[in-house]
DNA sequence: CGTTGAACCTGTTTGC
DNA sequence: TGCAAACAGGTTCAAC
């Protein structure tokens, strides 16, 4: 559920409650976390573990024991997003040179939520952050609830530097689409044969978009999800560098895309998915041309586009026979063009 | 390099 | 109706 505008707008909505607090303690979820969700659920072929023990380690990359030593009694400097991340960073008063970051990425269906209570009103839940107040309000807590688990929960340790967030994501997460300029995103582009849509995904060559935004993005600037991306000419590259970026900006400034799980850091939900053209949209009429949405696999992921609008390129096209160049490999089976 | 499929989880929807 | 398969916002890894 989280990609770029949905994590922008939890750091958003987050950060007022939580910039300038204390963290008093931190604890796995008892309470609903340890018992079943639905207990009478029929069909619940794995009544699971749900265990807040095995959740909680699954997602804690920093054992539970070094984020309490680490982080109690620090302050909250700041919240940031890095691609999908949030950072916290985080500084003891009164040690100068214990500073971290707290990072948290919410997988597929994390939420990461500023309560005024410390139960959580989730089975789902699995860890709270008690704050101390802070200079605009009353301390509360932080709840990290997940239903997938497939989110991440990790201490950075800043040494020295103070772009120290950057530094360690550097090489590891590419670009952020909203900072990088045409010019350097063509660069990017130019020596890469892989198909567009797998490489806007790559976290590696931007940081931020997930499967959602880049096919709505590829709707907008009307370019099949297969083309290959150094086979864009200027034209295509600029559609692409202005939609991904209004895309992105829209979606923002609507609050992120509710699909299911997805609510911001006080618990409301975005409305961007109203605006979605083709995500999700299979079989429906185009919007532009009235032509039904299709859907294929790219990289192994529901890949939604228009058949008339965003046009395959003739060497996709043209079936069987066509290779990429110097490359042994055949055109995959599963894009139906 | 680039691709696929599986794996990590739970829950909901679809299809026979 | 009922059950199984498919699918879901993400990332990583092995194998080709």
């Amino acid at each position: 559920m989280p990609e770029l505008p949905e994590v922008e707008n939890v750091v958003r909505s987050l950060r007022p409650h939580l910039v300038g607090c204390i963290i008093a303690s931190i604890s796995a979820a008892r309470n609903p976390a340890g018992i079943p969700a639905r207990p009478d659920t029929r069909s619940t072929t794995r009544s699971a573990t749900r265990s807040t023990g095995a959740a909680l380690t699954r997602i804690l990359r920093t054992p539970l024991r070094r984020l309490r030593n680490q982080l109690t009694g620090a302050r909250i400097e700041s919240v940031e997003r890095y691609g999908k991340n949030i950072l916290l960073a985080c500084r003891h008063p009164d040690r100068r040179e214990a500073t971290f970051s707290l990072r948290v990425h919410l997988g597929m269906t994390g939420r990461l939520i500023w309560e005024s209570a410390a139960e959580p009103r989730s089975p789902h839940t699995h860890l709270v952050i008690e704050l101390q107040d802070g200079a605009l309000n009353d301390g509360g807590f932080l709840h990290y609830t997940d239903i997938r688990q497939f989110g991440e929960i990790e201490l950075i340790h800043l040494s020295g530097e103070s772009a120290g967030d950057k530094l360690f994501f550097n090489g590891r997460l590419g670009p952020d689409p909203l900072e990088i300029t045409f010019v350097e995103f063509a660069r990017l582009l130019r020596p890469r044969r892989a198909r567009i849509k797998s490489l806007l995904l790559d976290q590696h060559f931007l940081r931020g978009l997930g499967n959602i935004y880049v096919d709505e993005s590829l709707f907008r600037a009307r370019i099949h999800p297969a083309s290959i991306a150094a086979q864009l000419g200027r034209p295509r590259a600029e559609r692409l560098y202005r939609h991904i970026r209004q895309t992105l900006e829209e979606a923002i400034a609507a609050g992120g895309s509710s699909i299911s799980d997805y609510v911001d850091g006080q618990g409301r939900p975005g409305s961007f998915q109203q605006s979605h053209q083709v995500y999700q949209r299979t079989g429906e009429p185009c919007p532009r041309c009235g032509a039904r949405i299709r859907r294929i696999l790219i990289a192994s992921r529901g890949t939604h586009f228009c058949p008339r609008c965003q046009r395959a390129p003739r060497r996709l096209r043209s079936g069987q026979s066509w290779r990429p160049a110097l490359s042994s490999s055949p055109l995959p089976k599963a894009v139906h063009l």
